[in-house]
DNA sequence: GAGTTTGAAACT
DNA sequence: CAGTTTCAAACTC
């Protein structure tokens, strides 16, 4: 309302004006202005972030103010470097918070302008950081350990959060945007529908607000052109840079529930947790806020002048999701199995979300996810093959019934070994595990980041994602190419011929890659080079077959040509840091053209030299994360980082993973796979982790992987 | 559900 | 680094 007056008085004109005002009409409108605060509470500013919905009927500022604020998205994808997150606009439109009395200093859009944006983000930071998203007494939730933010220090349950913090406090009319009204659409990648709101309030109301369901998200607002500041802080962003847009959305199965209501300000009896009491909210919180991240990346071609694209063309237009693929399991296990439950709307249609994004790039006969307007997606690998997997989607459904986190069955190893599917996910045990002695809780929490560190001493490669997978399409010519993904380490499977889950590949749905040192490999999803090229070329279709409709189908994948399970992944490269957005140099992702590395480094293990050929072969401008340092994507501390040698082309065991797209022999140049950046894996040996957000990447646990692709 | 198989992880 | 043992998941019945 206060900003009315001025608004209208620029419609005509000072006479105009006042005639204007003193018609009927003018009455009429004033009346039916929709800008009517909900709750007096609100600041002006909070007023103020309401009305940009409904102000097109002046010329108002704010339409403007919107445009400016609203995330320049290229038409050409080339300018893609950018990995802002990055509607700021979110940030102040909705600052208006249902439920939130207290309105965020850093989102009090009084002057609303670029810089609120960066003030918005480095509050998110400095709050991420003093996040607290669980309480220390949860030793029945399902929550990850804080390894990767402070490893060294042990400074309570305020460290334990997701591994992979990008949380956002999405509340208020954002959350019911976002998640109520429409997820699809927000998946599709319209950025001003990217309501990302304060997180700042958290730390007023703390959990409290997490409680009330409100999503976790900071969003990641990475400047491309402030590698220092990506560096330290990923969230600083430079607000004069046309942000792309970039949304990392952290599943929470506690999603808002009464944000949600008060924002609907409707009935509220249908709310599944309606009745529950704060700890029983918090508890539904802490089992899933701190699984996967999910980061939702939007990018692509959205002009800020034209109309807010409504629906995606299709759920493919999911253009990436990022997840950490050491929380597949946590995903495939936990969230997609709360969804199954008594989860809100908008969480479900994010786990449906994921799930179509599984069959767009696992089952891409049916998509052309990578349009112009997508990027790649990394694909929960165990997702993929649970959700392809009838069997396993089955079986988790099942077992959601009454354990939503249900996870390991250790009895020995007291969960703190790889053994245990929750250690070494980064997760602690939760009570739908079966294990017995579990040391993997909060309870021992220095217990557990003790032995963590211990094995990630002994080995780097320890929690790193075991798969690498990009999910990668090529487009609507690359039709029967199977999500791209490569096992990082390599099986060493013997008897299974890597046709059953024993094979940690085929488990992730992936091909065997050089370094794999199997024996009679017949990995369906393709197999390590050296076998094709060794002669059995020939042979390839015939395994292929016989794979394709026996255990492939077992783990529920398409089929798709022969010809692919090699090749499988298209170039790209990472725009720098796990945060970033991927970087395409084309409007349109390029038909590869060779044989992908078979391996695909992660970021500790991505070298320079990958970074060199990036620069080298993606011109395009990946913003300022060319610059990104080292330390962003490499850990120069890990005996793994820099130029290491990939694997031997026997297969035998060799250094960890790694930087495969520059060490491939077969690679001819042209396009590349290049991850620059995967955010590895809880480090704990490493230094690090300066906040939440993994800013420090040294071991990020969970992290998106952006992957860029190259020119 | 119990027993077997399997391969990764851990250990020496 | 290689061989062995331990372990828990995957698998089979």
């Amino acid at each position: 309302m206060e900003m009315d007056t001025p608004e209208r008085s620029k419609v005509g004109g000072a006479p105009l004006a006042n005639k204007f005002e003193d018609s009927p009409v003018y009455s009429f409108i004033n009346n039916l202005s929709p800008i009517q605060p909900v709750k007096s509470t609100y600041t002006t500013s909070s007023v103020q972030a309401y009305q940009p919905l409904s102000f097109s009927i002046f010329t108002s500022p704010h339409a403007n103010l919107q445009k400016a604020l609203r995330p320049q998205l290229r038409d050409d994808v080339t300018e893609a470097s950018a990995t802002e997150i990055g509607p700021n606009k979110d940030c102040t439109e909705n600052s208006a918070q249902p439920n939130t009395q207290t309105a965020p200093p850093a989102f009090e859009p009084t002057d609303i302008n670029s810089e609120s944006s960066t003030k918005c983000l480095l509050n998110e930071a400095d709050k991420c950081t003093d996040f607290d998203a669980g309480s220390p007494d949860h030793n029945t939730t399902c929550r990850t350990f804080n390894t990767n933010f402070r490893p060294e220090t042990s400074e309570g349950p305020s460290q334990r959060k997701n591994l992979f913090a990008s949380e956002t406090v999405t509340s208020g009319e954002c959350k019911d945007e976002v998640l109520d009204s429409d997820w699809d659409y927000l998946l599709s990648g319209n950025p001003d529908d990217l309501l990302i709101c304060d997180p700042s309030t958290e730390g007023e109301e703390g959990s409290d607000k997490l409680d009330d369901g409100g999503t976790v998200s900071y969003p990641f607002l990475i400047n491309n052109t402030q590698p220092s500041g990506v560096e330290s802080h990923m969230l600083l962003g430079d607000a004069n840079q046309s942000p792309d847009v970039f949304v990392s959305v952290t599943t929470d199965t506690g999603l808002n529930g009464e944000m949600h209501e008060k924002a609907q300000g409707g009935d509220t009896s249908n709310m599944t947790h309606k009745e529950e009491t704060p700890q029983q909210r918090g508890m539904r919180r802490r089992c899933l806020v701190f699984d996967p991240s999910i980061s939702v990346t939007f990018r692509g071609k959205m002009n800020s002048d034209s109309p807010k694209p409504r629906k995606p063309p299709a759920m493919p237009a999911l253009p990436g999701i990022g997840l950490h693929l050491n929380s597949l399991t946590a995903v495939s296990k936990d969230v997609l199995n709360v969804g199954n439950k008594s989860v809100h709307k908008g969480q479900k249609k994010l786990l449906v979300a994921c799930e179509n994004l599984e069959c767009t790039t696992t089952a891409s006969q049916e998509t052309s996810l990578l349009g112009e307007e997508s990027s790649l997606a990394i694909v929960p690998l165990d997702a993929v093959v649970s959700h392809n997997s009838p069997k396993k989607r089955r079986k988790k459904a099942d077992s959601s019934d009454g354990d939503a986190c249900k996870r390991c069955s250790c009895k020995k190893s007291k969960c703190l070994k790889l053994y245990c599917e929750c250690f070494a996910a980064g997760v602690y045990c939760s009570e739908p595990c079966a294990c017995q002695g579990c040391f993997n809780k909060p309870i021992h929490e220095e217990t557990v980041l003790s032995t963590r560190k211990q094995i990630e001493f002994r080995n780097p490669l320890a929690f790193a994602p075991k798969v690498i997978h990009t999910g990668l399409e090529l487009g609507e010519e690359s039709n029967n190419t199977p999500a791209s993904a490569r096992h990082k380490r390599g099986c060493n499977c013997k008897k299974s011929n890597c046709l059953k889950k024993y094979c940690e590949c085929f488990q992730g749905g992936v091909g065997c890659s050089v370094n794999c040192r199997c024996e009679s490999c017949k990995n369906t999803f393709g197999r390590r080079e050296e076998f094709v090229q060794e002669g059995e070329e020939g042979n390839v279709e015939d395994n292929e077959e016989e794979g394709l409709e026996d255990s492939q189908e077992k783990a529920g994948v398409h089929n798709f040509d022969a010809h692919d399970l090699i090749p499988i992944t298209p170039p790209f490269e990472t725009c720098g840091t796990l945060l970033k957005l991927p970087c395409y140099s084309s409007a349109k992702p390029p038909k590869p053209t060779y044989t992908l590395p078979t391996v695909i480094s992660s970021g500790l293990y991505t070298s320079r030299t990958l970074i060199n050929l990036k620069n080298l072969t993606n011109p395009a401008p990946c913003g300022e994360n060319e610059d990104t340092p080292d330390r962003y994507l490499i850990n120069k501390d890990s005996p793994h980082s820099g130029v290491t040698k990939t694997s031997s082309p026997n297969g035998k065991r060799v250094s960890p993973p790694h930087s495969g797209a520059g060490a491939s022999p077969n690679r001819k140049g042209g396009r590349k796979l290049i991850l620059k950046s995967i955010p590895s894996f809880p480090s704990l040996a490493g230094d690090g982790f300066s906040d939440c957000f993994g800013n420090t990447q040294k071991g990020s646990s969970f992290g998106s992987t952006s992957i860029t692709r190259g020119p």
